[in-house]
DNA sequence: CCGAGATAGTACTGGTCGGTACTATGAAGA
DNA sequence: TCTTCATAGTACCGACCAGTACTATCTCGG
């Protein structure tokens, strides 16, 4: 059927169902695996719609990944508002991984798993890659800031260590293991910093 | 020409050569934008050699991992060698992957993009990188327990996200910075852990 | 009520890929 | 010498895919 009778006429809908679809079928079967048809197909939307609104399907893939960078980190900043600011809330941060670790649908980090079936160092999804991960950082500087620890920002790329590395290996394992270790590990590096920030000694090199 | 004069017939030296230049192609183009018809021409062999000789294109993949797997781990494990075991060791492992993602060609760790690029938790490719992270593991594990370092099993595990957290983050960043971090982090969770052990303590949790 | 635009569905095209079959050739062992 | 096997090269097949074109039908603004 070109239009169901009775659907409302609403072409941001149409982008955001398409959105939500090639989101979940990227992340879970690979962007080399999935085609548009496949996408096309379980969004109930034709090719022409894809390709109005995107482009390519490299265009898909790049406003897929970019939309779900971004509710990544919303998701993270929302859902560690609520504790202190500083240590409990990068802790926070481990906690709410090690719960997304255990989920069925689990499947690494989907920016890092983009980057690296492109594996072109200089594409656009690489460098939405990137962007991830420094939005990573800047979250956490700010924790850390808050904190008043010193070095926030070389602290946060340590952090940030733990967490793309507990995820990798959470999702080659299919275990939180890792995620707890990384969590664990990250409250012993604040304690000490804690520790010294009391003392007003320096970050150990 | 089905077989050039004056080569000696070698079926091992074939599958080498052909193993030699799948590992190349697939580590930096990705395995799925590689096609056999590709590293057939690459290799000077043909599309039936490598079919005869892995079966089929995961076939050859899974072979290529298995090999590149074995020789990262003795590439680690020989260059070490010279080290004093126990921290430098250790240490030097860190090292190693630093120079290692300044190489021109570096393209994270091709086990882990792999199985990213796979994402089915239950495919042979996953289970060789599930079987890639426990060599690191047995092998960190050693070294530990040569430095006299108590709970060396959860010490390597947590060196093994640093090192994996470093390798997809320089690979994405295209910068050492994360791999020197890393090794700045390992440095001093070592420290710590020596003094502990002067110290009779124990781990920290 | 009319025209413009959105939309699903279908069909098609040019290209690529995994895999197979076949050929021509030569090395190696009996 | 003769048979067996390895081998490169070529051609081919069926499947799939990105992208385009077209149709039929609907909504919505004026």
């Amino acid at each position: 059927m070109p239009v169901r009778s009775g659907d409302a006429l609403d072409p941001a809908a149409t982008r955001r169902r398409i959105l939500s679809i090639s989101e979940r079928a990227f992340y879970e079967r690979g962007i080399a695996a999935v085609s548009v048809a496949d996408i096309a197909e379980a969004a109930a939307a034709s090719k022409a719609s894809i390709y109005k609104n995107f482009g390519s399907k490299e265009g898909l893939v790049e406003a897929t990944l970019a939309d779900r960078s971004e509710r990544v980190h919303r998701w993270l900043a929302e859902d560690t508002a609520h504790l202190p600011p500083g240590r409990d809330r990068v802790l926070g941060v481990f906690d709410l991984l090690v719960n997304w670790y255990a989920e069925a649908d689990f499947r690494g980090c989907a920016m890092v798993s983009a980057a690296a079936e492109e594996r072109v160092s200089n594409s656009t999804v690489t460098a939405l890659a990137r962007r991830h991960l420094q939005a990573y950082r800047d979250f956490l500087t700010t924790c850390l800031q808050e904190a008043n620890i010193s070095n926030p920002g070389q602290f946060a790329n340590r952090l940030l260590i733990l967490i793309e590395g507990a995820t990798i290996i959470s999702a080659i394992d299919g275990s939180t293991d890792a995620g707890r270790e990384a969590r664990a590990l990250a409250d012993a590096l604040l304690a000490v910093v804690d520790h010294e920030a009391v003392d007003g000694g320096h970050v150990r090199r």
